[in-house]
Order: structure tokens, then sequence, then C-alpha cells
DNA sequence: TAGTTATATAACAACTAAGTTATATAATCG
DNA sequence: CGATTATATAACTTAGTTGTTATATAACTA
């Protein structure tokens, strides 16, 4: 799961959890993206393209402009890794309670 | 939210995943964990340090043994993170869905 | 108590990441 | 066509990460 490594790793960032933020809300430009942040355009420019290569954001072409928006693919991928995480949790939560229960009585 | 940076950045690493996932089946000292890798034991503690910090791991003390296992509170964390561009992602959809609605007509 | 086992820490090398400024490209506007 | 706007890329700096080996600590074992 190479691109589980892009995506968490992407996600690591608070700019660029911040610009995923944005874009929940819709599309937006590269300059509409620089606008928010004190960083400059090459800046946001490169966090883009991390975001675009762990599968995170699309864009499109319209004349000079590169409206990005959010894609679901990795969303998806690390749901379904986190998806173990979570079972096996929910297991050893059970098992927690079960040992309590199994104290109780002792008690 | 200065937590996501540290839980994000935890499982970027495909041999923390891959320690996580050995938790998953249940509780492991320094040394179990070290065994299926080809890394040193200084290497998997420093993981392990950084899985702590993160909040993915807790650890007890048993005589010199450490045994670790999966913590809940980061993953939680993560979820209600991840929430947010999972249900962007389905308004997204849904728009797109009353787009192509919309355009069919007109074809 | 001396040796062994389990783990942590320090010091270092190699690599990667994130920011900057300067510059290139390419579409649009007048 | 020339100027402007939108974006990308290159070169560089600084800082952080990951691994290594060597060593420290601290609890068991004989």
């Amino acid at each position: 799961m190479a691109n589980l490594d892009a995506a968490f790793s992407a996600l690591a960032d608070p700019t660029r959890r911040a610009i995923l933020a944005r874009l929940a809300l819709g599309e937006a430009t590269v300059m509409e993206l620089v606008e928010p942040f004190e960083l400059t355009q090459p800046a946001i420019s490169r966090h883009l393209k991390v975001l675009e290569g762990a599968g995170l954001i699309v864009r499109r072409v319209e004349g000079t402009k590169r409206p990005c928006r959010l894609a679901p693919t990795a969303v998806a991928e690390i749901d379904q890794w986190l998806g173990m995480l979570r079972r096996a949790l929910e297991t050893n939560y059970d098992r927690l309670d079960g040992v309590l229960a199994a104290m109780k009585p002792e008690k």
C-alpha cells in the first residue's frame, strides 16, 4: 500500500489540511488558495502538487487557471486502512470489558 | 489541532503502520515487535516513541518489559477530521449528480 | 553480586521536506 | 503584438526524519 504513505504524509501538514478544508467548501484556483495563507504562491503550488500526488485533489485546466477540488479515492483508501485499527480497538475494548466484568465478582 | 500533525505523520511511515497492524492482533513487547522487521531495536524503539507521542499506542511497565498496545484517542481524532472531507465529498458528489441530471434532458 | 536480557538514549550520516527568491511558460486583455 | 495574470519550476537554505553503532540503565537469573 504505497499510496497510503503519500496520503498520510500529505495530511500530516497543517497547511495542506487547511487547503483541503477550504476545498471542502468548493473548487478554488491556486491564487484563491494562496490568499488566506501567509505563504508564497510557489509554496502553495508545491503543496497542491503533493495533494494531487496523494490522490486527495484533482485539477482541471480552465484557460490559464487550474481550479482544484477534492478527490474521493485517497480518503476511501485511508478509511479502509483505519477500519482495521477501528475493529481492533473495538475488539480490545470488548476484551477489556470482559476482563473488568470478570474481575468485579472477585472484589 | 496540533495532534493531527503527529497522528498523520506517524501513520505516514510503513514500518509504523505495520507495527500498528501487529498490535491490532494484541499487545507486544519491543523485542517482539523488532523480530519481524529487518531493523535494529533502537530503530523500532524510536518508531514506538513516535506512535506513543501521536497517541496511537500506550505502553505499560512489566518488569524489564514494556508491552505496547493500541490506543483509541488518535484514531478517533483522525476519524473526526476525515469526517469533514467525507461529508464534503458526498456533497460534491451529489452536486455532480445534480449537474449530470440537469444536463441529460438538454442532450 | 556478576552476567544476561530488555529497553532507551546519544551521536552521527544520508535523505527528505518546506520555505524562499528568481525565472519560465502560457493564456488573456487591450 | 506587448503587457498582464496565473501557474510552474529551479536553485538554494534550513530543519527534520530515519537509519546506524555504541553505550547507558535497570530488572531479572544463577
